[in-house]
DNA sequence: CATGAATGAGGTTTCATTCAT
DNA sequence: TATGAATGAAACCTCATTCAT
């Protein structure tokens, strides 16, 4: 998916083999399983391959280290939640800025809404893994594709400084989503969210926009 | 400041004499400076009590385990953030909606830019102590102050769901406010945080207000 | 041997393979050896591994606590000596009593003194380990043993509560025996001991008996 | 009471003031209570000291070290013992042989049950304090006291080494009674401790005395 | 390739003991 | 004399990682 910030984290072999894939799969869910199951603390490299049903050794051949392990699981999360967000950006550009919201919203939350799960045993993976270096590689990455796509709104919805702006809209989402995620995403407050995320980045574009004194007479 | 969720977590004793205020201070002060020297993972007890010039022994006497020193820490700063918006939500009952807005972000802002390192080194900790049910705690109390605000507002300003809407507030603010966080708190960025912040708020404020129809006479 | 009282006392894995066994082993005795050279308070999880020539992390793959590897070694002696006891008492049912007290004296003094080094390193153990709830299953095993026996025993040796006749006995001859041992259970005294023993329980068993009153008239 | 093993053991001071004494007097007694309520392990001066209601600085200006404080303890209590037995012996002597078992046994049982907490909880001490030692001491002080008193037996009464005899006869007894104590010193089984071991005494005491070919005429 | 026993550095925590107040 | 905060050696135990089988 994204690009790993140091060689080290990367996985140790890329799995060719069919029965590679499933082991380095099965290696990955367990990884969530033991950390929604026992937390952060009890997430050791034994158990995780316990409840992969391999050995620790075998663990070791695919991932040189914990934290590539970690790092990977984290990265292959994000990866796909930026990506829904980079194609529903770039599906909508020179559109109606009410729709972008939309479908910016839509991508974001149902991403992260999947596996829930998943989203909420990151969270505590990505403070030991400093996961700030990943986070901000994926945040700008959103930050770009969001940029692009607000260049393309019309003409009175242009901002001073788009990236910022950009930012500001993408971690904000990101706030709030993460917010109900630890709430325990339960239906009814994702089902809220998602009507009122709209509003939240629509409100605060309309607002930041840079006020075109309509003067264009002509 | 909050109210700790375990027994286990409280501090052990509670320092009486100036001498002990000073230690427990010291020991304070000094998991930040490690956390942010060394890193979440290499933050350990021996590590602070050494930063802070005492020697395990003194920092066990005052905090029964690892957990309940971070979460002491935690607890501390995020108690300080939530007072300040308290506070700042109490002041501004029955204000303009603009002015609510701006006082509720300013009050936020400089709570968690005041020492940004700490803010930034704790959202390791966070994660590490299930930080979720501290952070549940510390949200839920900036939303009923906030919602008790928010009930003040001019009758074109009422929300179908306060409680919802102000959730939203407080995490999209929070969300926002991390990302410029981790990203360095570089003092440029944090100006424009503070510029951008309350038109996110107040974008969002004016579209999630239950459209009042305009009292349809005629 | 015995069942154990709690589970976390139980050995953390069975050793299935050559090698863990002899490991296994190497760790029980090491145990012994070092309360023999260092005594109780310098018995330590770290000397008994290195002792036994394996590292720590070893002993505790084996035993989930020290307490645990106490436990066994305990356990494993006892069991040893009141299984001699089992044995010996249930091989001579509707024998002579004094037949009976010679084997059940023998059967005991032997598994004592087999290794009195064990049997004395373990009454150390016993003490720290709240050994009275194994000692008290251990005892209990000796006197269901010891009454199955007396109950088969001429009719004028019947008693009106052999159990309690039975824990008498066994403690009794416990009691001397530790004496013995923890005055070095030098062989003139184990001697005299193996001597006296049958007297104090013979006697003992002929007091208590129901006095059957010779009423056959003639 | 008995005199100590070693110079490090004593009493750092003896206690000449009346509120040293009370001083005193509660450390012991809650040396006591703290192992009875919280078991050897947790056993330290911190607790015993506010159990006692003094701090662990005044605990150590009376006992130089924790292990001259449980040794303290002990030697009190097994002093205690075989003062009443000497005493009983000292009483009985040229008595019938069945006068002075039920002296001793009387003697020997009262003592222990009197406070049957005390002597079960100090069971625990004595293995930390390689107890060994001053066992024996104890054990010596009671065989010869009880030799004493068997060498003005009745002729016919007499034995090969009383020394050992008494040795026997002692720990015998002592074993019976730690098992009626261990098993928790109920009222029911404590009498039938009393009805029985003069039995066993006694039943041991004849069968041991010297088959004195009782005509030797000439 | 897989296994899982072994390793051992290092982290957490306790507790006997001291000493300034 | 009494206090109790401070000390720090040392104990227990974990867990990432390796490597012989």
């Amino acid at each position: 998916m994204s690009t790993p910030v140091q060689s080290t984290l990367e996985p140790r072999k890329t799995p060719l083999q069919a029965r590679s894939t499933v082991t380095v799969e099965a290696i990955s869910e367990a990884t969530i399983q033991v950390l929604l199951a026992d937390g952060p603390a009890r997430l050791t490299t034994t158990r995780v391959a316990k409840r992969a049903g391999v050995s620790v050794g075998t663990l070791y051949q695919y991932y040189p280290n914990k934290e590539s392990l970690l790092f990977s699981v984290l990265d292959q999360h994000l990866g796909n939640v930026v990506s829904a967000v980079e194609q529903a950006c770039n599906e909508h550009h020179h559109d109606d800025l009410k729709t972008m919201v939309e479908a910016l919203v839509t991508a974001f939350v149902d991403a992260k809404m999947g596996r829930p799960d998943i989203s909420v045993a990151l969270y505590s993976i990505s403070a030991a893994l400093n996961g700030a270096a990943l986070a901000r590689q994926i945040t700008s990455r959103g930050q770009v594709a969001l940029s692009a796509m607000l260049k393309t709104a019309a003409p009175e919805f242009q901002f001073e400084q788009v990236e910022f702006t950009a930012l500001m809209l993408f971690s904000a989402m990101a706030g709030a989503t993460r917010a109900i995620l630890e709430a325990g995403a339960l239906p009814e407050m994702v089902g809220k969210l998602r009507q009122q995320l709209p509003l939240l980045c629509y409100g605060y574009l309309v607002n930041a926009a840079v006020r075109t004194p309509p003067n264009s007479k002509s």
